[in-house]
DNA sequence: CTAGGGTTAG
């Protein structure tokens, strides 16, 4: 062929694009903007797109400016593509930008933006787009509705999942397999692993990774046993196990206490089922070793560890220090894992934690000079709270809530309850180099205990009080919850930034074992 | 002739 029209060219990039050849795709390109063809809005979107499986941010723009000349950016197709990649590069501002100025906007876009939404900045701020999209007169398909089910997923919150599913039933989809893992997955991260199983159950069909999120939320809902007790029924029904199936066993056991078990699996996961051990497994079973107190028979399998060694796995290490409080192993650990990842906040903080606990002052002071000298600072603590479908946000001593004064009388009054029954407020968890009484005042405002006050206040008496927290709950909070869970008589089901809490009658599903 | 979807560690 020696003339070459349009389509041909679109048809040859994007060949290339389909077997992920990104390199041949963009030469090709390259090659049709130097034969002088005009760029046209069939290969524009396929080269956008590889710029957008490759992240390439740079060549992205460049496409961009490229195409404002031309006057395609506004085309539909040219304007989608661009939404999409810059949504999957992580610059949501400008996705946006480009969304809100679409002349004319289809599903398909929509949906692009309310998962763009979900995965990058605020899980809200996409339910709200979705509402916004219906209300223009846009009616879901499936896959718009995986996608709002992830965001319901990701936010965590439970009233807002229940009209999802509520709407789902109205349109009589049929469970498929994508749209049943995603709301299994929705229903766990929303706090009942209880629904999310009652959706497994119905599904007919089942693939690998439906049965792996079923056993993980098992796992970070600390019902080990449970998780386990999928594992063959799973092979009975004819899938295998991959990768993320190994993990999610093994995370489970770790965070049921059920070494023995976790040690089989790791065993057999290379020797039957032919999964090679990478380093999230080893992860999962240094926490497992680390959490009981093993520590030589984590040190020694981080040792024989042939592949390469990661900030995650330290970090377990170091966590496990923190229970058992190690302090000596603490300091060594925390040397590998600041080298590895300087920048990140929460190694310092946790480090600084365990020189608190065990009243090391100068030491928690140097590891704050330090994190202050690398320029951190400690991520802000946030906590939600969602009633009647409306979410509630809480930082600590926060008094922007309209019922501010109300929430700070119930948790005065709470407080006073708590400490005749024996609470103590344990300060150690102030970073802060403040004095006592200040400290009392910063703990006792924190977060999760606002947003449980205002749950006390609006809840009623026989639902559970729901929070989802940014962070890891800290120790005086989740000693906190177990008080109010007893004397109040109420549940509360707090997810933190690793795993749920069941607070019941004083106690908490994980077993204070976190 | 074009597009958007689900699981995993600390």
């Amino acid at each position: 062929m020696t003339e070459r029209d349009p389509y041909s060219w679109s048809v040859i990039v994007g060949g290339y694009a389909k077997v992920k050849d990104f390199s041949s795709c963009f030469s090709m390109f390259r090659e049709l903007v130097r034969c002088g063809m005009p760029l046209d809005n069939y290969t524009l979107p396929i080269v956008i797109r590889a710029c957008r499986d490759l992240k390439d941010l740079q060549f992205g723009r460049v496409i961009h400016c490229a195409t404002s000349k031309c006057g395609l950016d506004f085309d539909h197709f040219v304007c989608a593509s661009l939404v999409d990649m810059y949504a999957r590069c992580k610059v949501i501002e400008d996705a946006r930008q480009l969304f809100d100025k679409m002349p004319r906007r289809d599903l398909v876009t929509w949906t692009v933006m309310v998962g763009a939404l979900a995965e990058c900045s605020s899980a809200v701020e996409s339910l709200t787009l979705f509402d916004r999209m219906r209300v223009e007169g846009i009616v879901p398909d499936k896959v718009a509705l995986v996608t709002v089910v992830y965001a319901c997923a990701k936010l965590g919150a439970m009233n807002k999942a229940r009209a999802i599913h509520d709407y789902i039933n109205g349109t009589r989809f049929c469970l498929d397999v994508i749209l049943g893992t995603a709301m299994i997955d929705m229903y766990a991260k929303c706090g009942s692993v209880d629904l999310a199983r009652e959706i497994f159950d119905q599904m007919q069909m089942k693939n690998v990774i439906t049965w792996s999120a079923m056993i993980a939320a098992y796992g970070y809902h600390g019902q080990g046993g449970k998780a386990l007790k999928l594992f063959p029924m799973m092979l009975s029904s004819g899938i295998l196990p991959n990768r993320i199936t190994f993990v999610s066993l093994l995370y489970a056991c770790s965070h049921a206490g059920l070494i023995e078990e976790g040690q089989r699996f790791f065993a057999s996961m290379w020797d039957e089922y032919g999964v090679r051990p990478d380093v999230k497994h080893y992860t999962c079973m240094v926490d497992l070793l680390g959490r009981a107190g093993r520590f030589d028979e984590a040190l020694g399998l981080i040792e024989s560890m042939t592949v390469e060694k990661d900030e995650g796995l330290w970090g377990a290490l170091l966590g496990a220090c923190r229970i058992h409080r190690r302090l000596d192993l603490a300091k060594r650990v925390a040397s590998s894992l600041l080298e590895l990842q300087p920048q990140n906040p929460g190694h310092y903080v946790l480090l600084s934690n365990i020189y608190a606990n065990a009243g090391k002052w100068e030491d928690m002071a140097k590891t704050r000079d330090l994190m202050t000298k690398c320029g951190l600072k400690k991520i802000p603590g946030w906590t939600w709270i969602e009633v009647d479908e409306k979410l509630y946000q809480f930082s600590v001593g926060d008094k922007t809530h309209p019922r501010s004064s109300e929430i700070y009388v119930m948790l005065k009054r709470v407080d006073e309850k708590l400490e005749l029954a024996g609470y103590v407020p344990d300060t150690n968890y102030v970073l802060h180099d403040v004095d006592e009484e200040v400290k009392q005042g910063l703990l006792y405002a924190h977060s999760e205990k606002l947003a449980i006050a205002f749950g006390l206040i609006v809840i009623p008496g026989d639902t559970p009080i729901r929070i989802t927290k940014n962070l890891r709950v800290c120790g005086d909070c989740h000693t906190f919850c177990k008080f109010v869970s007893s004397i109040e008589r109420r549940t509360i089901i707090l997810r933190d930034a690793n795993r749920f809490h069941h607070f019941k009658e004083g106690g908490c599903s994980c077993r204070d074992y976190w």
